[in-house]
DNA sequence: TTCCAGGGTAACG
DNA sequence: CGTTACCATGGA
């Protein structure tokens, strides 16, 4: 392909990008990727080298990918297809969960106006389990500011165009920082001892994605004897970077609020109530979790009115 | 001012 | 063992 050419990939049916946009646009203090005039920008890290994406719609079903930095060798467009595939889950059957959604009391209402909405994914293992690890105990808000500091700090940033976006930093790099070096950036004592450990293991191997694609099950278990990971955590994980559909972070406060605004209760569910709704989600626990986090965002759809 | 945030650990009793 | 204090800041 040369600059002004591109590569069409293919989704399932039912899939709408405009609803993708709405989560990806969710906060506008997000520095790993851009959206503009409905068009998605991201460096991502390929073997020896990076490419940034920008991805299109393309009518309903399908979305293009245009290289506009270089022209990528075609191993580097297979990545880059591979890449989007993942990341917005282009490949998920999507009429079971909606199946299940119709006989849901709770997520009855969402089907409709969510109706082609995907998992969106947190590929690389490192940016996800960072990403949960800052996101652990505080507001969405301080959660991306902690994660802009890091990644302005110890990330890459690359230019096009005279814009600039930033990738998330090596875990090679975050393994030799000093507790300090994070608590300077508003980290407390224990996320960056977390965030240190877990960068550590990475490096070293004893942590590895395409090892924990192979047994989710195992997956879950290593994941919950590292120190800073903990069950909502795990499962965070599992949901968004090893994309086990099945996965449920019941602890969610984000679950429990959806839980309660679309009941149109005063207060939240407790846990036990958590766990009998996920229940009745079978396999689909993180794929109904996603559409309730995604309910959060305009939380005047789907409540009865 | 107080309380809660997309939790988890360590120190209690 | 179950329970509690603590983190560290922003927003309601």
């Amino acid at each position: 392909v040369n600059q002004d050419e591109y590569i069409t990939v293919l989704a399932t049916h039912p899939f709408r990008f405009k609803e993708i946009l709405v989560y990806l646009t969710r906060s506008p203090e997000e520095c790993l990727y851009k959206v503009v005039d409905n068009r998605v920008y991201r460096w991502i890290k390929l073997v020896g080298e990076n490419l940034l994406l920008e991805i299109r719609n393309r009518e309903d079903q399908a979305l293009d990918i245009y290289f506009p930095d270089r022209t990528p060798s075609s191993m580097a467009c297979e990545a880059a297809v591979a890449y989007v595939r993942e990341w917005f889950d282009l490949d998920t059957d999507l009429v079971p969960f909606y199946g299940m959604m119709r006989r849901d009391d709770l997520l009855k209402h969402l089907v409709d106006c969510y109706k082609g909405l995907r998992l969106v994914g947190v590929p690389d293992l490192f940016e996800a389990a960072g990403w949960a690890i800052i996101g652990q105990q505080i507001n969405l808000t301080f959660a991306y500011a902690l994660k802009k500091r890091l990644v302005e700090s110890y990330g890459v940033s690359l230019g096009w165009e005279g814009k600039h976006l930033w990738m998330f930093p090596e875990p090679e790099i975050v393994a030799n920082l000093t507790v300090q070096d994070l608590m300077k950036l508003q980290f407390t004592r224990r996320k960056a001892e977390y965030l240190i450990g877990v960068a550590q293991k990475i490096c070293n191997g004893t942590l590895s994605k395409s090892r924990m694609l192979q047994d989710l099950g195992a997956a879950r278990q290593q994941l919950m004897q590292i120190r800073g990971i903990g069950p909502w955590t795990a499962e965070y994980v599992l949901m968004r970077c090893l994309r086990d559909h099945s996965a449920f972070p019941v602890q969610d406060v984000g679950l429990h609020n959806a839980i309660k605004y679309l009941r149109g209760s005063a207060t939240k569910p407790s846990i036990e109530e958590v766990q009998e709704i996920g229940a009745c989600w079978g396999r689909w626990k993180a794929y109904a979790t996603f559409y309730l986090w995604r309910s959060l965002i305009n939380p005047s759809q789907g409540t009865a009115t």
